[in-house]
DNA sequence: CGGATATAGTTTAGGCATTAATAGTTAATT
DNA sequence: AATTAACTATTAATGCCTAAACTATATCCG
């Protein structure tokens, strides 16, 4: 019953938002009603996808962010990444990845250890509590990912690639 | 010369994901390859649509979450809504909408107006200078849209829309 | 009527993200 | 060798977002 009211709210609250992108649309002529929908379809799926890994991520005390830190340090394999390193990988500043390697030392998930060749640097080393939580979190949350997904065929997912590839591009192309 | 740089960065970011990704499905085996490429391809494919709309709204000082609220606001034809409304529509909480609200009348773009007869509510409504912002605004930000999702055919649009649908079928059936 | 319950909004505390400014180190140039 | 430029990391200021606690008001119902 709870479900349902949700699942009821759910659909309105994305029919309205339909209609005002198709207001929007009409009003201003530059937006066809294709693109609209597709949008519309995109961001609600973000949002729907997000929030759940989300909350699966805080169900067990970590954060999407400090999981991609851990991640790739993880992948380092004991040498650790130098902070500006994992800036480039995730895609988010330098001061970002300062405080989320703090954040993580404060759990004690993660180290930092100085370059003695160039002091500039340092490195962040994942340590053995925070392998072991990856070990223990990533089989459940890669069943979670599986299950988004699972609703798609093989096919599906080719097909999905080229159109996810298509957007990029597409970007790509404007910024040029 | 600068783009080509940028884009053999982002490959080779996108394969170093990749390679993470691969590693940690063959450790834990709860991730199909299909999966994880398909899971990858969305989550690099939000980063640059996230990215590029929320840089468009920001050359324009507006944010994409201001942006939302405005147009909530707009679609009630100067009638306003409640908090708690705008919070159903867009999935933010209450808390944030106050924020949101707050930042938009510090801009002039919006006000409050008491409710009479239920002491409780507050009505947030868009001012004159909110609406003349958003038709100079959205007419661009419609084309960069519309742009955005030019390199897929209306057969492309609907696949897309019934993929997307999928994902969100999943993520619903997992919480029941 | 009056207490329990629900609702609307705010505040507080905290996390993630950005940009701009800064300090310290290294590399390059002249 | 000294100056300049580039790089690494941090800090400060700001914004979006959440959950939980709190205030005030409204409603329900015994």
């Amino acid at each position: 019953m709870k479900n349902l009211n949700k699942e009821n709210n759910d659909s309105r609250r994305i029919a309205e938002t339909r209609d005002r992108l198709r207001e929007s649309s009409r009003r201003y002529g530059k937006l066809s009603s294709s693109t609209a929908e597709t949008f519309l379809q995109f961001i609600s799926t973000i949002d729907a996808v997000s929030t759940h890994l989300s909350h699966q991520a805080r169900a067990k005390g970590l954060t999407r962010a400090g999981l991609n830190v851990l991640t790739v340090l993880r992948s380092s394999d004991g040498r650790g990444c130098q902070q500006h390193q994992i800036s480039r990988l995730l895609l988010v500043s330098r001061a970002n990845v300062t405080g989320l390697v703090n954040s993580l030392i404060k759990q004690g998930l993660v180290e930092r250890v100085y370059d003695e060749k160039d002091r500039r640097v340092c490195i962040a080393r994942i340590t053995k509590k925070g392998e072991v939580l990856l070990d223990v979190f990533l089989p459940d949350y890669h069943a979670v990912i599986e299950n988004i997904f699972s609703g798609l065929s093989l096919e599906d997912k080719t097909m999905f690639n080229r159109l996810m590839g298509k957007l990029r591009a597409a970007i790509k192309g404007a910024k040029e």
